[in-house]
Parts: structure tokens; C-alpha cells; sequence
RNA sequence: GCCGGGGUGGCCGAGCGGCCCAAGGCGCGGGACUGGAGAUCCCGUCCCCGUCAAGGGGGCGUGGGUUCAAAUCCCACCCCCGGCGCCA
């Protein structure tokens, strides 16, 4: 068919040369391919070529006279020991050719950035009115800010010591670190977070799901790669299931060979799901409070749409979150991710981030990619156009809210002096509702 | 989890060891006919290799096996439907 990665392989292996080159992995990779998709169309030649041979002698065999028949058969023997050797050849190569062309990255946008050394990403645009205490304040630039005298609590301080609604300590004992016992008003301020970001988004147009938390390994290894695998999925013991690390990849799954017609794109989701993550790559970042936890709450926004149109999508759905930020008043910056930072399936990436006073600097808060066809072709999802051509679908995802991330947010942003939470305007018709919710402000609790 | 029924091309559906390199229908695409549409008639419509050729190969839920030969027989697994059990 047209998977983008393949046929540049085949019709421009420069071009792939220059994209690993700035993804910074070993262009070898081109050649090796190659070669192997070489050997690999060799060696369907020659299985088909003897097949053939000896299809013809079974027909002959099923019409022939007894005597003329064992003499077939007898010649069907030889053939089918000589087919078994070469078609083993060929399963051998085909394995391979497909291992090296799945460990291909996706190729990439002209606008991503390459970038030097220690750079990771480029600013695009920033909001808001970030707090800033004097010397991180003399760093920043291009962004608006104020001077504080002293940087806020931290999220975890704020949390669990001040308003005491979490405890990591307990979770540590009897989960391991990274879990979280989160109560009160905590617990209704990660609700509200999630159904504020699913009223925005199914007014867009987007349809609101809950996937499957678990997939199975066929599946869950075509909507991500191997680096995702290896540092965060988590197996079920005794079966075939993997936890999701985001709900992309339960609703990713949900068009798994799907053939599409035309006028069925684009489809737009909006799930909501808990992310399971090992976070085995973090060593010893980010270990207090609930920043980085192996299990946390995400809407995540997610898009099937024609090739053509996939790029303003990736603006679109960057734009939504950035808008259910910005109205909970948030101060954030988009940046562009580098060409050598982006995860193989993406070709593109924006991240979201969210200022932490207390920690003085932008943390990621959303990511947003364009993947174009490189889920697609894993998955087998199509859509077959106008005068019979078929092609793979792009696909598209973005953080909608980490919920549980954003609360970190809010206790940074919106803590005052006293020790008291300022609730986002935005957020409180989605607390009304619920009787013992907070309403305007979080406070402390009197007894832990 | 147990017992029973079932999974065939986009959909419906025949076939149940060689006459099936899967009938027929619907849908879809192209063409003929038409002033145009419909009806009708032809061709095409799973995947792969090949120059979107000639030609060839594979494919009947998935993986193994029996056989010179498997959609068809055997085994395992997956999924769906019904019944029982269990459960928020």
C-alpha cells in the first residue's frame, strides 16, 4: 500500500538518512533495510515460483489416472522438501524486513526543529503571568511575569503538609513510591478537572469515550514503540494484557483494521481513563507528590483524520487545550519539540507547559502530536478514497487535561499566603453540583 | 468458570477432503445504452510480488498438525451468541 515510511525508503533513502540524522539514530538503518527488503522480495519470488510448479503438479495429480498419479506424487514429495527449506528462508526474512521497518521512526515535519546539544525544545507562544522570584525572574524572556519575594510551597508541601489532603507516605508503605492516597477536596477537584475538560471538548465535536483499560500484546505493540514498551507499560501476570499508559491507546485500538470510507473522517474522541505508568526511565525525578506517579487521571483528545488534513488538525487540537488552560488561568508556553526528542511514532510535537512558581521553571503539563500514518499502517486502519484508492488515515493525539497533574498546577498557581487555595472561576459550575465539594477556595484541614 | 451453538471477501451467504486458484446476491467503482436519471447489460471490487503490465502466489477467526492434496479432518487458543454459575 502507501506507508509514507516505506516508500521513502524505497524512493528516497536519503531523505530517511536525513531524518535519522536528526532524530539522532543510526542511519544504518536505511541500508539495513534495504538490504533486507531486497533479499526479502528475492525470496517471495522463489517461494512463489515453486509454489507454482507444484500447484500445477497437484492439479495434474487430482485429474490423473492411478499409475500417472503415484508418479506425481512421488515428484510432489521432492518438490514440497525443497518448498519447506526456501519458504523457511523466506519466514526468516520477512521477520526480519518487518523487525528493521518497525523500528523505523516516523519521518518528519519540515517544521520541527534540529536542534544543539542541551535543547530540547523552542518556544512558540506563551500566556499568562508567571510568578517568579528574583533571580529566576532575571532568566526568563520573551515571557510576562512579576516578582515575588519568596517562591510558593511546593505541590507535594502543599498537598500532604498543608492542606493534608495526601498521603504519599502511607501509599509508599503499602504500594511502593510514586502511589498516592488523595482525599477531600482533592479528590473532587480531579473530578471536576476531568468533566470540565469533556464538557469543553464534546461541544467541539469530540465524542466522549472510556476505553478499554488493558489491551493485548498484538495490539498494544502497534500503537506504541518500543521505548514506550519497555519504560512504561505494565504486564498483567499470568495473561496476555497490558495496563494502558494513556487512553490514546485504547481508543488508537479502537479502529484496528478498520477500513474506512471517506466520508467517515474525520472521527474526534475525548477519553477519559487512568494511565498506568512504570516510569522506569526517571531514575529519581520528580519523586515527591504526585508530579510523576505510575498511576494518574488523563482526558486525552484523539483524531483519525484524511491525510491532508492531519496538520491542521495537529493546530486544532493543540489550540483546544491550550484554551482549557488559559481559562483556568494557567500560565503556560507551547514549545516545539526537537527532531531528536520526539518519540519515534510522532512526527511532530507540541508540548504544553505549565509554570511551577515553586520549582521556578515550565513543566509539561500536555504533548500533542501529529503521528500521521506510522499508528495507522501498525494498526491496519484505512480509508479508501474517491476512485478506489486506498491510504492509511492519520492519527492524531493531545493531552485534553492530566487532571491529576493540573492539581499540582492549581496548588502552585493559586495558594495564597494563608495557606488557601483559590479555586479557578472556570472550574466551579462543575463543583456546584456536588454537595460536598468545594465551591470558591480549598482549605486547609483542621485535623489530618 | 462450565455446557451448547457459531466465526467464509465491505455486508449477506453457499460450500463441509481434489470438479473451490471460494458459488450467488447486495453494496461500491468503471463502461455500454439514455437528452438525463432509472431499469438492463458488460467489466472490476481481500492481501502480496511484479512497471497500478503479462503473469504468479497467499487467503475461509488465529496458530499448529494429518494428507501428494484442507474452507472442508484433528488439536490448541481467541472472539461472538445462548444457558448456568459468580460478581460491583
Amino acid at each position: 500500500m502507501s506507508y509514507s515510511v516505506l516508500e521513502a525508503l524505497r524512493s528516497n533513502p536519503d531523505h530517511v538518512r536525513k531524518v535519522l540524522t536528526a532524530r539522532r539514530l543510526d542511519v544504518s538503518l536505511v541500508d539495513k533495510f534495504l538490504e533486507v527488503d531486497a533479499r526479502w522480495r528475492q525470496l517471495r519470488r522463489e517461494v512463489d515460483e515453486l509454489r507454482h510448479t507444484y500447484n500445477q503438479l497437484s492439479r495434474e495429480g487430482a485429474k490423473a489416472q492411478p499409475e500417472r498419479r503415484r508418479e506425481i506424487v512421488e515428484k510432489a514429495r521432492e518438490l514440497a522438501a525443497r518448498l519447506e527449506r526456501v519458504e523457511k528462508e523466506l519466514e526468516e526474512a520477512e521477520r526480519l524486513r518487518e523487525e528493521v521497518l518497525w523500528s523505523m521512526p516516523n519521518l518528519i515535519h519540515e517544521s520541527v526543529p534540529i536542534c544543539p546539544e542541551g535543547v530540547d525544545s523552542v518556544p512558540v507562544r506563551s500566556w499568562g503571568v508567571v510568578k517568579a522570584a528574583g533571580d529566576v525572574a532575571a532568566s526568563l524572556k520573551g515571557v510576562e511575569y512579576v516578582v515575588v519575594e519568596k517562591p510558593p510551597v511546593g505541590h507535594a508541601d502543599m498537598a500532604e503538609v498543608v492542606l493534608k489532603m495526601a498521603d504519599t507516605l502511607k501509599a509508599g508503605e503499602v504500594a511502593g513510591s510514586r502511589f498516592y492516597y488523595l482525599f477531600d477536596d482533592l479528590v473532587w477537584l480531579d473530578f471536576a478537572l476531568a468533566i470540565y475538560a469533556l464538557d469543553r471538548l464534546t461541544q467541539r465535536g469530540f465524542r466522549p469515550v472510556i476505553p478499554p483499560y488493558m489491551l493485548k500484546f498484538d495490539v498494544i505493540r502497534r500503537v506504541l514503540d518500543f521505548d514506550t514498551f519497555k519504560d512504561a507499560i505494565y504486564k498483567i501476570e499470568g495473561e496476555d494484557l497490558y495496563l494502558i499508559a494513556t487512553a490514546e491507546h485504547g481508543i488508537a485500538a479502537y479502529l484496528y483494521r478498520r477500513d474506512l470510507v471517506e466520508e467517515e473522517l474525520p472521527q474526534l474522541y475525548v477519553g477519559w481513563s487512568p494511565c498506568f505508568r512504570k516510569e522506569a526511565g526517571a531514575g529519581n525525578r520528580d519523586l515527591k507528590g504526585i508530579f510523576r506517579v505510575h498511576i494518574f487521571h488523563k482526558v486525552e483528545q484523539f483524531v483519525y483524520s484524511l491525510p491532508e488534513e492531519s496538520w491542521r488538525w495537529h493546530e486544532e487540537i493543540t489550540k483546544n487545550t491550550e484554551e482549557l488552560i488559559r481559562d483556568l488561568g494557567l500560565p503556560y508556553r507551547v514549545v516545539n519539540i526537537c527532531a531528536h526528542d520526539l518519540g519515534a511514532p510522532a512526527a511532530k510535537k507540541y508540548d504544553i507547559e505549565i509554570w511551577y512558581p515553586a520549582q521556578g521553571m515550565y513543566r509539561e503539563l500536555a504533548s500533542c502530536s501529529n503521528v500521521t500514518d506510522w499508528q495507522a499502517y501498525r494498526l491496519g486502519i484505512r480509508v479508501t478514497r474517491k476512485g478506489m484508492k486506498r491510504e492509511f488515515v492519520h492519527t492524531l493525539n493531545c493531552t485534553g487535561l492530566a487532571t491529576t497533574r493540573t492539581i499540582t498546577a492549581i496548588l502552585e498557581n493559586f495558594q495564597r499566603e494563608d495557606g488557601v487555595v483559590e479555586i479557578p472561576k472556570a472550574l466551579r459550575p462543575y463543583l456546584e453540583p456536588l454537595k460536598a465539594a468545594p465551591k470558591d477556595y480549598i482549605y486547609p484541614r483542621k485535623r489530618g
